[in-house]
DNA sequence: ACAGCACGTCACAGTTTCATGACACAACAC
DNA sequence: GTGTTGTGTCATGAAACTGTGACGTGCTGT
């Protein structure tokens, strides 16, 4: 499943939370803010694939928002709105967003036009999978839980695509062996187990009863999503 | 005033007739057809700057036009209609469409919406582009921070071209060596590095703390925006 | 309960990987 | 020729990674 990093900006807390439970649902993760001042500083730090920026905000407007947005970087932009007076269109659209959408929207809408602009910005299309809260981007080597990016190590990183690779499927530890490491390595030893629950310390919330990668005794590990 | 050449693909005369002067108004330049097969026979001679296409055509209808360009072309794509059905829409985009616009549409939203389009057709292809302080001119070969001139050797700046390519990708070294340098190079030498070093000495305000050029150890370096 | 086994956990030292700066040499302009 | 610039290589040290083995824990069948 693509996924994308959206940044929700949208001061109406039952718009807020059903669009953010909504694009969750398309498999996209969400982080949301209800002012442009803390959307502007989150992007600063953190980048987003995307904005959606709602224009009537307390503070600078969505527009405004957009604004200051293209004069640092060209984030691809949607502006989202009541109000679909033609001029708002056009004024909006001249700030420099990508589309502008009126509410209310469905979902599935509103998911079909954030893939066509993703689709149009990103040049290099990036090749993410998501599971859950997990997300691993396998073109930019990241991996992030709950939108913080975790540090894996190589090993760890090369174990855990492997696995990825065939979700729900168990793997025992002589392919791993080979697939991960050289062949050069002995079968018999705490390897795998000692690689898998750095693994585990890094991505489980709960290492001790792991969501993502579960121990199948007497054959080796499957990754499966939550 | 910036033009387009714009293929209009529309069978009723009078919406053809219309929107073909509000256009041109605008300042674009218009080529129109009544159905898709002429429409894509123009496309295979001469390239359009961007397709508007009405869904509902005699022959090939639109989704199936824009499907067709898609397979040969990234060429920008607006689809026209008078259904605002959701699921319409959602596979318009999904056909690969870059816009999806009902109509009856205001000529000044149709005309903002050709412009934000092209402006993100653009910036892909655009000579300029911009990351944060960091500007990289590919047409004057030119490279600035913070408005200030940065002088790049020519390896220097093949490189940093070669990464910016991919924004957000890791790109190994032995991709790098390929692609930067020729294939006559050991691939375990650390020349990647030291034009790294080079590079980041240039352009990062603390290179011992890379905003642009990441390590990404055991695999390479990825250039991302701050 | 018990033994046998499979797996989890942990610390650490050897190894690998990378940043940095120095240096030699080639290319080039003057 | 002479100085300048660009480029590849190398040594060095710091930091990060990783295999290993000893031991703990929990499961399984008798």
């Amino acid at each position: 499943m693509r996924v994308a990093g959206i940044l929700l900006v949208e001061d109406d807390p039952s718009v807020r939370m059903a669009l953010e439970l909504a694009l969750t649902r398309q498999g996209h993760s969400v982080t949301s803010y209800v002012t442009g001042e803390e959307a502007l500083d989150h992007i600063r730090s953190r980048r987003p694939e995307i904005v959606i920026l709602d224009v009537m905000l307390p503070g600078i407007d969505g527009v405004e928002v957009c604004r200051r947005i293209r004069k640092i970087d060209q984030l691809p932009v949607i502006l989202l709105t009541a109000r679909g007076d033609d001029l708002d269109v056009v004024v909006g659209l001249e700030a420099g967003a990508d589309d502008y959408v009126v509410k209310p929207v469905e979902p599935r809408v509103l998911d079909a036009r954030i893939r066509a602009i993703l689709r149009r910005a990103e040049s290099a299309a990036s090749d993410r999978i998501g599971f859950g809260d997990l997300v691993i981007d396998r073109g930019a080597l990241k991996v992030t839980l709950a939108n913080k990016e975790i540090h894996l190590t190589p090993t760890e990183l090369r174990l855990l695509l492997e696995l990825v690779r065939h979700p729900g499927q168990v793997l025992n530890r002589r392919y791993l062996l080979r697939a991960v490491w050289d062949h050069t390595h002995v079968a018999d030893s705490r390897l795998v187990d000692a690689c898998v629950q750095r693994v585990r310390a890094k991505i489980e919330p709960r290492p001790a009863e792991p969501v993502f990668i579960h121990t199948v005794r007497g054959f080796g590990y499957r990754f499966s999503p939550p």
